[in-house]
DNA sequence: AATATTTTCAACCGCAGGGGT
DNA sequence: GACCCCTGCGGTTGAAAATAT
């Protein structure tokens, strides 16, 4: 099983792609399409194995890549969806147009990562390390002296904002994005991530506080999206009524329960959790089998995370939020204001 | 300028799941 | 159910580029 074919039977060229064998593979794509990978190569005269040009096709020749370096805020949103599914890159990179999965596990394996380490934080279990630990990273990178900026202390903290947001301890007025290491202490004195969630913890609180009210269903959904037997269905998004470019293009201040909330969708809208027997080797099955768990018995998924508030102020709550995510031009996935509308609904009900 | 070291990132590899037979 | 083929994924490698000495 598995075993892939071509690569094996004949003699085939490894190694970087040559322009010649660029511009053979993509005249062939254009006429042609790529079809059955493995007879690409043949069909277009490439001594290379269709895994290989199809990976060239994907990461590099593939119409619609962005190039170059990551701006500040795929960054961010990188941070946050590995804080919530670990190395699914190509996952991760189905949040951000043009952007492969090969570049993001490239990114956060050579850049994000150090950040992470010089900002104290194990990128792997998310703790905070050790002072020592902390001091021999940034020894071992001393010549990195950049300053991290506002906006990447900004974004570590989101995680805890979801974090934060299941614990239902802040109020709407108080400021969600603080740098958790540096400013959490004085300006939300409430802030207690909870390592039953897990995604943050806090360094100095390593006791879960006791639970304020009895788990909502919110906060199960939370506790599920911290653990690996989440299973989404990112190509589903949100809504199959509700196109991303509408979150993308309108401003989140302008969005209301009864004009942006997408009712009458299906109740589970593209989002189904499993149990923990549906992953295999880490990998999400997405699955609308009849094992998956059932979010909300007897409301739909939306109506929770998108309930009919009667007060103004909650329509308000994007504002807040923009701090962390800008609002505007850059794509912003369905998936990262699922999390954002998440933190919202906790706090609406809170 | 030459060399050593580090970083980046394109590509490879092995594995797993799906579908067909 | 077993086998085969194909695609897709994530971990790893190693050459090229960048940087330090």
């Amino acid at each position: 099983m598995g075993r892939h074919s071509g690569c094996y039977k004949q003699k085939v060229r490894k190694g970087l792609w040559s322009p010649e064998e660029d511009e053979k593979l993509m005249k062939h794509i254009a006429n042609y399409g790529h079809g059955c990978w493995s007879s690409v190569p043949k069909q277009a005269g490439l001594q290379r194995c269709g895994k290989s040009c199809r990976l060239r096709w994907i990461n590099y020749l593939r119409p619609g890549l962005k190039r170059g370096t990551f701006s500040q805020q795929e960054e961010n949103i990188i941070i946050e969806l590995h804080a919530v599914l670990g190395n699914r890159w190509s996952q991760i990179a189905a949040q951000l147009p043009g952007r492969t999965d090969n570049e993001i596990k490239n990114l956060w394996n050579s850049c994000i990562k150090k950040k992470l380490r010089q900002r104290g934080i194990d990128p792997d279990t998310r703790k905070h390390l050790s002072e020592t630990q902390v001091d021999e990273d940034k020894a071992l990178t001393v010549s990195d002296t950049t300053p991290v900026s506002n906006e990447f202390d900004i974004m570590l903290s989101y995680p805890a904002m979801v974090s934060l947001a299941a614990n239902r301890s802040i109020a709407p007025n108080q400021r969600l994005f603080q740098n958790p290491f540096t400013e959490v202490h004085d300006v939300v004195p409430s802030f207690r991530p909870c390592n039953q969630i897990g995604l943050f913890p806090h360094p100095q609180s390593s006791s879960c506080p006791e639970a304020t009210t009895s788990l909502s269903a919110i906060h199960n959904q939370l506790l599920f999206l911290n653990q690996s037997t989440m299973v989404v269905d990112m190509n589903a998004g949100l809504c199959s009524d509700t196109t991303s470019t509408e979150f993308e293009t309108n401003s989140c201040s302008n969005l209301s329960p009864e004009t942006s909330h997408p009712r009458g969708c299906s109740s589970n809208g593209g989002i189904q959790y499993s149990d923990a027997g549906n992953t295999s080797n880490g990998r999400l099955i997405s699955t609308q089998s009849s094992s998956g768990i059932e979010l909300m018995s007897d409301s739909s998924l939306y109506d929770s995370i998108f309930p009919l508030s009667e007060d103004p102020e909650d329509d308000k709550w994007p504002e807040y939020l923009d701090g962390a995510f800008a609002v505007s031009s850059e794509p912003k996935s369905n998936f990262v204001w699922f999390l954002v509308m998440i933190g919202r609904q906790n706090i609406i009900t809170g």
